[in-house]
Parts: structure tokens; C-alpha cells; sequence
DNA sequence: ATCAGTATACTTTTT
DNA sequence: GTATACTGAT
């Protein structure tokens, strides 16, 4: 009651969708006027108060449902948004056509004006795959070696830029000369030029391109301005460059934008997202509101504690402080394994405790940092015959059976798309090589037409053999004859004949190999796929911008998944493996970003711990193997940073422990390597333990370092961190890298390994020993983790 | 044109 | 250790 009055809004009776908001969050929603900035913590319900400010701005009737902008990141969201939005308002919500990701509502616009960017109706949208081909020949035409200047790396330097809302002319001189000397600038603008000519744009052209649509006719904006009334944005942290300018530009109009976000949980800075965006959103949008939702309503008072004071420890930040009401909870733990096997094993047989006592294994999720250590987890659960589901992986589209047929139904649905017919003039093989490929390249640029044009006419010419003239010619004849099909067919009856007659599915009928049956299980799935839209062109469209399936909820399974993908999902309880010096913080992020990179790992390890409802368990392993050498780790710098009085430190059941039982009594607060003798009297009073310890105390002597952190990186983020808060230093993991440097050891020596005990040194590679081992056999390992017996 | 063997890398991922 | 990508031989 009091906040309605002071919002000076009184709707009839008390609305639905304002029930059950707390002060805060109501303030969020009936806010309407001006710039508004919803700091939203997590799990402080958010979403909730999106989807209420919607039906709020529909029920006052301070616009139509086709006058909202709500724009998404993923098509998740999306979707998401707009059922909890039905729930809400009902039927209105199919009223709402800009209600999407910033991608789909790029495209949208794009297609009303086509023309004046330069574009014909009917674009197609390139995938990544689309664009390394494209650059790749890019790259040949210039002469440049694919071997020291990939296609790869171009691509995401271009993707970059486009992040960053820079056309070619607008790249820094001194930028674009980076890539293959000099020549970087000049290659975007003529893929630029080439995306023209192929009549496409790729995923960052649709906002660089609506950007400049809007820059150059004011008159378009301007309808943009009159039609948008109220503009919502979600995870607003995650906007790159390009992002922000466009929805500014959109904005301008009626100035009612309210961006939801949350700074500490902004983790795709690698991708080209900026967290000044967020944090410059006052000074962006004059006139800004800024609210904070700070109440938590998922987890546990222990869960909350730790993640807030871990995530205390990062600078660049708003501030909040999330508090909850509930109960205190269960502590968070902290538990050491020997090695990444014993840690998947605990971790299984904690599962199945759970599972016996009463808990759904879909409430139980396993979070990790790099998708190599799923494996170990998959592994141990097929063993232990536990349900589980990866979530993430390789996507639907991204599979090469998927990708081959929709390059069939591109080329069908239009002769001019160039990189679908390349792609599969030859699959299945067909006799068609890279020498007729050339030459179909060749006539298709001299007369300027698309390569379907060009095979068409060498078909009909006498410069091919015989035999590839034949087939040429009946691909041709194929193409023409699915076109005229598709006049009176059905799409998804066209497709099985075009994928029946093509030979594709005969092609994966004949693989003897073990994926071909899920393959063919993949098409089928595909043309299912294909049912509920109107025609191909409208498939098309769609599978460019949506490209995840949704393989729905399932059977009750264990979760596993990387910490990016858990952003925005939560469970009851969670386990974070692999907190270790090297892996998490991950070494890469902290050797090219520095502080920047360390901050968006310890926001990581925030994401992962709020994502627990009631139980957040994390490991770490002493040993783990890294390109296929084991070696030994270091606790994640985060563990310590974790509070102690909401962490209790436990020893792990199965095995050996990680052995380091001072390591429970003692302080959290300052770094372990404060301590004069850490682990004195632990199982690391072994030779490979004390010698590692030696390789770190030698580590700051100034001579070759051995430490995985390169003295570049390690000098980089003390000088951060030792200036404001002291004893974080750490002068080297004991995560070893390869030196080039001769060894001091001999083969016929016996030593000692850490892990698999005593042998004999077979051979020697700069730092890599060839040990054959009493017990374990014949392994490489570094030097750096045997010792002389 | 195709296969096999070797080189190479290998965080995170959406659209 | 393993998957993929490219080169060279058939």
C-alpha cells in the first residue's frame, strides 16, 4: 500500500503481478519514466521483476504490447521471458514482436530495410563455419600463409572489432596491422565487401549494420523512437560495445529504458562484453535511477556469506550486499582429493548418499571450469550406472550431418548461396575435387554469377572430363528439379527427398563407423524439426539465429556442465570441482588479461557458489594430468578467500586425502605460503613434494622460471594485487611448463615420483622424462616432480 | 581423389 | 591423452 502511494499509481484493485514483491523489487517495476538500472544480485528475483514491469506497463495501459522492446541474450531467455510473461498478461503477450535477442531483433529490422544497407530481401545469416571458409579464401586470393595467419584467429579478430561496433574504415591503423602484416584492415573490409557480393551478413552485421542503418537515415530512427515506448534489457552486463550503441540509439526515443544486470556476474568478457557498460549506466543515461534488488531468496545464509565475501575481493565493482532472511544453512566445503580420479569418485559416492536419501539427482549439478574435466565425471557415473546430462557440448547445428543438409535446403532455397553449395558439391563424394571446384570458381568470377550458374554452364560445356560432366550435370538437374518440388511439396517432404535423392542418407547408411546411427537419428530429428514452420526460407531464418535445441528436462539426471552455462540456473546442491592454481583461476585468463582476468574468474567461482540453493561443495585435487602429464597443483587462490566461518574444510573419504590435514586447522585469511612449514608433517613430507616446494622457493631467484606462471603474468598480477591487499602474492604454481633447457638427469638414473612412485629413467626429452616405473610402468613425466634416489 | 599417418593444440560460448 | 587438421603417399 505505501509503496503504491508513494509511487503515485493506484490501479484498481491490487494487480497480480505486484503481490508478493518486496519494496525494492516493486520500486523496479513501477518505475517507469526515465533510464533505470536494476542491480539485481543473484537469485534476488530479477526476471520477476522484468516480467512484472511488463505486464505492469500493459495494465496502465502506458502502451501497446507491439510498443515494448525486451531484448534477451540467448533464445532461452527469450523464451523464458515470454511464457512467464503469458503467465502473466495471457494472449497479449503474441502481440509483442520485439520481444527477442538483440540478434533476432537485429534481423528483424535489417529485413524491413534491406535496401538501404546495401542488401537484397532475402539475405542469408552466415554461421561461424560459413565465415572461417570465406576468410580462408580470403587468405589464399592474398597470398598469406593459413599456416602463421589462421583463418580462425582473423575471424575473432573481426568478430572483435564488430564487438566493439567498429566498421573497417573505423579500425585503428594500428590494429589492423597487426594481423599478417599490415594486411588485417584490408582483409575485414574485403570480407566486408565479399559478405556483400554473396548477399549475407554474419552474426555482428546484424547490430554493426542496424547501428549504421540508423546513423545514416534519421528518419528510420525516428520511427523506432515513435514505436518503442518502453525499452527493457536483460543481463545487461554481458553487452559488448556494438550492443550498447544500439540499444542507445534506440533509447534516444523515449529515454524509458530499464537495463537489468549484475555486475559481479559478468563472465563473458572474453567474448566482447563490457562491465563498463553497467558500470557506466548513470553517466550513459543522465537522468538515471539506479535500484538495488539485494534481498536473496535462494540460498542459504552460509552459501551467501561465502560467495559475498569472495566476490568482496574483486575492485571493479557496484557494491551490494545480498542478505537473506532464510536459514544459516549448511557451510559450505572445502575438500581435497589425491587426484582428479579420487575427486570424481568422492564426489560419485556423495551423489548416491544423496540420491539414497531421498534427493532428485536433477537437483544436483556438477559445475566445472573446463569441459575436459566432465569427462572424468562422465566416466565415473557410467561406471556407477548414475543418470546424468551434460548440458552444453556441441550443439544440434554445429554437427557436421546437420550442417551438410542444410547446406542442401540453403542451395535449394536459393542457387546463389555460394558457401552452402560449396560445401556439399562433393559430399557425398562425388568425384567432384578441388581442381573442379577451382575451375567452377574460376568461370563464376570472370562471368560474375553464383557458383550454381557457373557449374550449370561448364556442365553444359565441353571442359570437363566426361564422367564429371555426368555428375555435374545431375546435381545441377537435382537442384532444379527439388526447386520445382518445392512449388507443391511440403518442406519437411522436400527435405527427405532432397536428402534421399542427394545420397546423403545413403552416405551414412553405408559408415560402418559407430556415430553413423545417431547421425541418421540427427536427420531425422532435423526434418521433425522443420514441422511447425510455414516454409523453408522461414526454417532457415530461424535455424540461423536459433541454433539451440532444447533437449528438454527429461529424466532425472545429475547436471553437468561448465560454470558459464550455469549462469542463471540453480540448484539444491552443487559441486565445484577443480579449484586449483592453474585450472580456476585458469591460468590463460590470468597470463593474457592479467587482474582483468583474474576478477572474471573469481565472478566465475561467484556464479558457481550462488548457484546453490542449499548445499555448495567444493574440491580440489592435488594431482591432476594437463595435456596428458600429470602435475601436481596448488588450492585455488579462492579457497582462500572463501570466510571461514561459513567454510568448513572436510577430508575427503574415499583414498588418500589430499593429506593436508593442517591445512583444516589453520587460517583462511592470508595466503597458505605465509606460512612457515605449510604442510609439515603431512604426506607431503615426501622427496617429489619437498622438491617442488624447492622449485618455488628457486622460482624468485630471478633465473628461468619454472613455475606455469610466466614471469610476464605472475609480475603482472602481484603488482596488482600486493598493492592493495598484501599477502595475496603468489610467486609460482608448482604447475610446471616446458623448458627448453637440457636436463640434469641421465637415463639409468632411479628416481622418485610423486604419484607413481619409484623407476627408472628410460629417456629424456629437454625437461620430459621417460620413467619406467616399479609399479606404474613406462610414463612421461617433467623433471620437475622426481627426485634423485 | 582418397586415405593414412603425423603434427598440433588444448577455457569459457551465443548469436 | 586425445581429437582434429593437414600433408604426403597411393
Amino acid at each position: 500500500m505505501a509503496a503504491r502511494a508513494r509511487a503515485g499509481i493506484a490501479p484498481a484493485a491490487e494487480a497480480a503481478y505486484l503481490a508478493g514483491l518486496n519494496p525494492e523489487q516493486r520500486e523496479a517495476v513501477e518505475t517507469l519514466d526515465g533510464p533505470l538500472l536494476v542491480l539485481a544480485g543473484a537469485g534476488t528475483g530479477k526476471t520477476r521483476v522484468l516480467t512484472a514491469r511488463v505486464a505492469h506497463i500493459l495494465a496502465t495501459g502506458r502502451a501497446f504490447p507491439s510498443q515494448i522492446l525486451v531484448v534477451t541474450f540467448t533464445n532461452k531467455a527469450a523464451r523464458e521471458m515470454k511464457e512467464r510473461i503469458h503467465a502473466m498478461v495471457g494472449d497479449q503477450v503474441e502481440g509483442m514482436p520485439w520481444l527477442g535477442t538483440f540478434h533476432s531483433i537485429g534481423v528483424r529490422i535489417l529485413r524491413r530495410h534491406h535496401e538501404l544497407v546495401g542488401l537484397k530481401s532475402g539475405f542469408t545469416i552466415l554461421d561461424t563455419d560459413d565465415q572461417i571458409r570465406l576468410l580462408k579464401q580470403l587468405l589464399a586470393a592474398e597470398n598469406i600463409d593459413e599456416k602463421r595467419w589462421p583463418a580462425r584467429l582473423l575471424a575473432s579478430t573481426i568478430d572483435g572489432w564488430k564487438n566493439r561496433g567498429l566498421s573497417p574504415k573505423d579500425v585503428p591503423p594500428g590494429e589492423g596491422a597487426v594481423f599478417a602484416n599490415g594486411k588485417g584492415g584490408m582483409l575485414y573490409a574485403a570480407y566486408q565487401a565479399r559478405l556483400k557480393a554473396l548477399n549475407a551478413v554474419d552474426f555482428g552485421d546484424l547490430l554493426l549494420e542496424g547501428i549504421r542503418l540508423f546513423r545514416e537515415n534519421p528518419d528510420v530512427l525516428a520511427e523506432y523512437h515513435r514505436r518503442f515506448k518502453y525499452l527493457l534489457v536483460d543481463e545487461y552486463q554481458d553487452t559488448n560495445v556494438a550492443q550498447y550503441l544500439w540499444l542507445r540509439l534506440l533509447a534516444q526515443g523515449s529515454k524509458n529504458v530499464c537495463c537489468v544486470g549484475d555486475d559481479d556476474q559478468s563472465i563473458y568478457g572474453w567474448r566482447g562484453a563490457e562491465v563498463d557498460n553497467i558500470l557506466r549506466f548513470e553517466s550513459d543515461f543522465p537522468g538515471a535511477k539506479v535500484i538495488r534488488l539485494e534481498r536473496n531468496y535462494r540460498s542459504t545464509g552460509h552459501i551467501l556469506a561465502s560467495a559475498s565475501h569472495l566476490i568482496a575481493h574483486n575492485e571493479g565493482r557496484l557494491g551490494k550486499t545480498l542478505f537473506s532472511e532464510g536459514e544459516e544453512g549448511e557451510r559450505v566445503t572445502v575438500t581435497g582429493a589425491w587426484d582428479s580420479g579420487e575427486e570424481a569418485r568422492a564426489v560419485g559416492e556423495e551423489i548416491e548418499a544423496l540420491q539414497r536419501a531421498g534427493h532428485r539427482l536433477s537437483e544436483i549439478a556438477i559445475l566445472v571450469r573446463a569441459s575436459f574435466q566432465m569427462r572424468e565425471f562422465e566416466d565415473r557415473f557410467v561406471t556407477l550406472g548414475l543418470n546424468y546430462r551434460v548440458i552444453g557440448g556441441p550443439r544440434f547445428y554445429e554437427r557436421a550431418e546437420i550442417r551438410d543438409a542444410l547446406a542442401y535446403l540453403r542451395c535449394v532455397n536459393s542457387a546463389a548461396d555460394d558457401l552452402a553449395f560449396e560445401r556439399i558439391v562433393n559430399v557425398p563424394k562425388r568425384g567432384i575435387g578441388d581442381a573442379t571446384v577451382k575451375q567452377i570458381h574460376d568461370v563464376a568470377r570472370a562471368a560474375g554469377v553464383p557458383l550454381q550458374e557457373a557449374a550449370r554452364a561448364l556442365a553444359q560445356s565441353e571442359e570437363l572430363k566426361p564422367k564429371v560432366r555426368a555428375t555435374m550435370r545431375g546435381l545441377i538437374e537435382a537442384f532444379d528439379r527439388w526447386r520445382e518440388q518445392a512449388r507443391t511439396l511440403s518442406h519437411t517432404e522436400l527435405a527427405e527427398i532432397v536428402l534421399d535423392e542427394s545420397g546423403y542418407t545413403e552416405m551414412w547408411q553405408k559408415d560402418r563407423s559407430a556415430e553413423a546411427a545417431g547421425r541418421l537419428e540427427n536427420l531425422k530429428e532435423l526434418v521433425r524439426s522443420m514441422e511447425p514452420f510455414e516454409n523453408l526460407a522461414g526454417f532457415l531464418e530461424h535455424i540461423a539465429l536459433v541454433m539451440d535445441t532444447d533437449n528438454g528436462a527429461g529424466e532425472d539426471a545429475v547436471q553437468v556442465m561448465t560454470l558459464h552455462s550455469a549462469k542463471g540456473l540453480e540448484f539444491d546442491t552443487v559441486f565445484l570441482p577443480g579449484w586449483e592454481e592453474g585450472l580456476f583461476p585458469h591460468q590463460r585468463a590470468l597470463d593474457e588479461q592479467g587482474k582483468a582476468g583474474l576478477e572474471e574468474e573469481r565472478r566465475l567461482a561467484y556464479v558457481g557458489i550462488t548457484r546453490a540453493r542449499a548445499s555448495a561443495r567444493i574440491w580440489f585435487a592435488s594431482n591432476r594430468r594437463i595435456h596428458g602429464l600429470w602435475n601436481s597443483t596448488v588450492p585455488s587462490r579462492f579457497l582462500d578467500e572463501l570466510p571461514d566461518a561459513h567454510v568448513r574444510v572436510e577430508e575427503s573419504r574415499g583414498g588418500m586425502g589430499w593429506g593436508g590435514s593442517s591445512y583444516g586447522g589453520g587460517s583462511y585469511g592470508q595466503s597458505r605460503f605465509d606460512r612457515a612449514e605449510p604442510f609439515a608433517a603431512s604426506s607431503y613430507s615426501t622427496p617429489g613434494w619437498q622438491r617442488a616446494q624447492n622449485n618455488r622457493g628457486r622460482s624468485d631467484g630471478g633465473g628461468p622460471s619454472r613455475s606455469g606462471f610466466s614471469e610476464r603474468s605472475g609480475g603482472r598480477y602481484d603488482a596488482g594485487a600486493a598493492g592493495r591487499r598484501g599477502p595475496m602474492v603468489i610467486e609460482g604454481t608448482l604447475v610446471a611448463s616446458s623448458t627448453g633447457a637440457p636436463s640434469s638427469f641421465r637415463t639409468g638414473e632411479r628416481v622418485f615420483h610423486i604419484k607413481f612412485g619409484y623407476g627408472e629413467i628410460t629417456g629424456i626429452d629437454g625437461n620430459k622424462l621417460t620413467v619406467q616405473f616399479d609399479k606404474a610402468g613406462e610414463k612421461r613425466v617433467l623433471e620437475a616432480f622426481v627426485d634423485r634416489v
